[in-house]
DNA sequence: CGACATGTTGAACCTCATCAACCGACGTGG
DNA sequence: CCACGTCGGTTGATGAGGTTCAACATGTCG
């Protein structure tokens, strides 16, 4: 359904699925044609590489549909998720000239693109859409910070749980079984063992025990692989930030 | 030295010591006078809370001198730092209506503030301003997530080490004996060791040690407490950021 | 079917947290 | 003036939580 609405909006971008959540928001009627013309559809597949890091910027992008994992890796090999992005987030970083991560599919993704010099243009010549990607980046940066609070001071059980709840209400997704029960969940999660690893500070193996440890006291139940059930959100968050 | 500085700014803003680095920087001189009738010279001592978290935000602010930390805190009293503010930052959280984090002076610190109704409606008639603390925002956003790294992948070693790196490129200080040659460094640590474990998440034992092998393997000197010396700042960087 | 990626489980090891004792500097009040 | 408590910091002993290494299970694709 999401692919309907995309295929609408490349004619115009008015009829966007993600027209009022994303920083277009910010544009008039006018300038949204303006925009249209602009803007170029770009799909990919999980583990495709969308930017790499330290290479000149080509285009910025809202995201459609899909999850992006923003990664940083250092010399030794070690890696660490630095953000995750989901439909309508704006992926690409405005005056630089550089991208300072490297940007990932983890899923199925779908990218509205632009050229990045017509898009500064357009920055530059509009304050309103300046003033969304500010506030943007400030919502950014405080989930930045709780991360930075959860991979500093939280153990290997919490940051599971805090990481599951998040997901959990990031994507009140696609019903498995009917319509779900407030307070109850139920989804797919967009990352394999690996990238919850990479992006909670720990390993493959501390995440599946974890999942695991979860599961038997029926915090979460595990469908298949990564179709996750929440039968008590509520109970979830307070293994996420006990006390 | 900064004390002067300081209160020749206190009658103009063109004067400031942090005028150019601030992100007063993107006022012109008109701008500049109204910013001087706007702003006010506050002092705190080490330890004085600055922003309360939760709290309704009643200032925004340049920090003339002195360092600040903005830490949050769990309902069990674990904490982490998730920023270091220093001369020329600004400290606050424009289009928001509550303190996101706790801010307490770490040194001496001085502080040029604002009443936020005023600044913010600064920042709307002045995209120039708006965009230098658009930048400013990513900039930390991206400091931000270095750490994340840090927090994530490294080990109590290079965590130490990174954090002494950081603060030895930050505070090109007083010198401790004529000038330095280049590649080495001297300075005094704006932080307790508590503060400095809530920055790593660390415990304080643990940076505690880890500061006394680096002085054992003669990475760093430690002259009395809290004044560092490092002879070879490659050679800390190289402990920082291994292989 | 075999090859490969993804995920789970077990056992051994190691880093770092915890608990505790101690030190020196500083300030305060008897 | 000195005894005392407090604060910031160091050092030691011990153990838990997570990593590492290894084996195995499951699923998918040619």
């Amino acid at each position: 359904m999401l692919e309907i609405a995309g295929d609408f909006a490349r004619t115009t971008c008015a009829q966007c699925a993600i027209r009022h959540r994303a920083v277009c928001g910010a544009l008039s009627n006018e300038e949204l044609m303006a925009l249209t013309r602009l803007g170029r559809f770009r799909d990919f597949e999980p583990g495709d590489v969308i930017l790499a890091d330290q290479e000149p910027i080509d285009f910025f992008a809202n995201i459609v549909s899909g999850v992006v994992k923003l990664e940083k890796t250092s010399a030794d090999g070690r890696q660490q998720i630095v953000g995750l992005l989901f439909s309508s987030d704006f992926l690409g970083r405005a005056y630089a000239h550089e991208n300072p991560y490297f940007a990932q599919a983890t899923t199925k993704v779908k990218l509205c693109t632009f050229s990045n010099s017509a898009f500064e243009k357009l920055l530059i010549s509009n304050p309103d859409l300046e003033r969304r990607m500010f506030i943007n980046t400030l919502n950014e940066l405080d989930a930045c910070r709780e991360w930075m609070f959860l991979l500093g001071r939280k153990n290997a059980r919490e940051k599971v749980a805090t990481f599951l709840h998040m997901i959990a209400k990031r994507q009140p997704l696609i019903g498995c079984g009917a319509h779900q029960s407030p307070g109850t969940a139920c989804f797919e999660l967009p990352l394999t063992r690996a990238d919850i690893a990479d992006f909670l500070g720990l390993t493959i193996e501390t995440v599946s025990r974890q999942l695991t440890i979860l599961k038997k006291e029926g915090a979460i139940s595990i469908l298949k692989g990564r179709e996750i059930g929440v039968p008590d959100l509520e109970r979830l968050h307070a293994i996420a930030d006990p006390e």
